[in-house]
DNA sequence: TCAGGTACTAACAAAAAAGTTAGAAATGCG
DNA sequence: CGCATTTCTAACTTTTTTGTTAGTACCTGA
């Protein structure tokens, strides 16, 4: 369990992973629209944490100006079950909760 | 998943989620002697938050000295499948890692 | 009488995470 | 030429989280 807190730990990575489920490849740029809220240092930042700890891959084109896409990697595949018994978990007992 | 994210993150509260799963009912210095490195304010504090946040109950006996129990609510049991999946993920991945 | 055990609480300090703002590089296009 | 586009970087500040230390309440049993 140690090992998963410190790998999916961090505001916005368990939303990264999430919408790269969903999505297959997303842009930077298509992330940061999604991820509402999120600045681009902490995008960024969990981008590369995630790089790092080998859940995501990262694909750089060659192109001015650039392009960069982001897409699960075979380890991040192997969290699809959690991720999505993650998600239907919350959509059902995020009822009578005030954000905050 | 923004839910699940809210209330989920924390830095001990998964732990103490699998522990209270994995043993029922368990007192506070039980729990503080297999969270190895918590500190007695943090883990008074997730505790707190957990039982806000309806995933556990507290059940304090009359006695003295003090016996208080805690253990996983309806609500908390239901995430017994994210729990387990985590939990083995982590031990299948945590290989060649060294802890920051 | 008085130390012992248990589950906390409070006040302050340190550390970590996140926000903010400014800007860089490279090239196509008008 | 100079502006727009896209993906970042860096420096600095603010906020949040965590650590530390000290102490409380209560009954029991020696």
């Amino acid at each position: 369990m140690a090992y998963a807190i410190s790998v999916l730990s961090g505001r916005w990575k368990l939303s990264i992973l999430g919408f790269l489920l969903d999505n297959g490849k997303l842009r930077y740029g298509e992330l940061k629209r999604k991820l509402i809220g999120i600045s681009e240092k902490m995008l960024i930042n969990q981008l590369k944490e995630l790089e790092k700890d080998g859940l995501i891959n990262r694909i750089a084109h060659p192109e001015v100006p650039p392009r960069v896409e982001y897409g699960l990697s075979d380890k991040g595949k192997t969290l699809e079950d959690i991720l999505l018994l993650m998600s239907n978990w919350g959509t059902k007992n995020a009822d009578n909760r005030i954000k905050t």
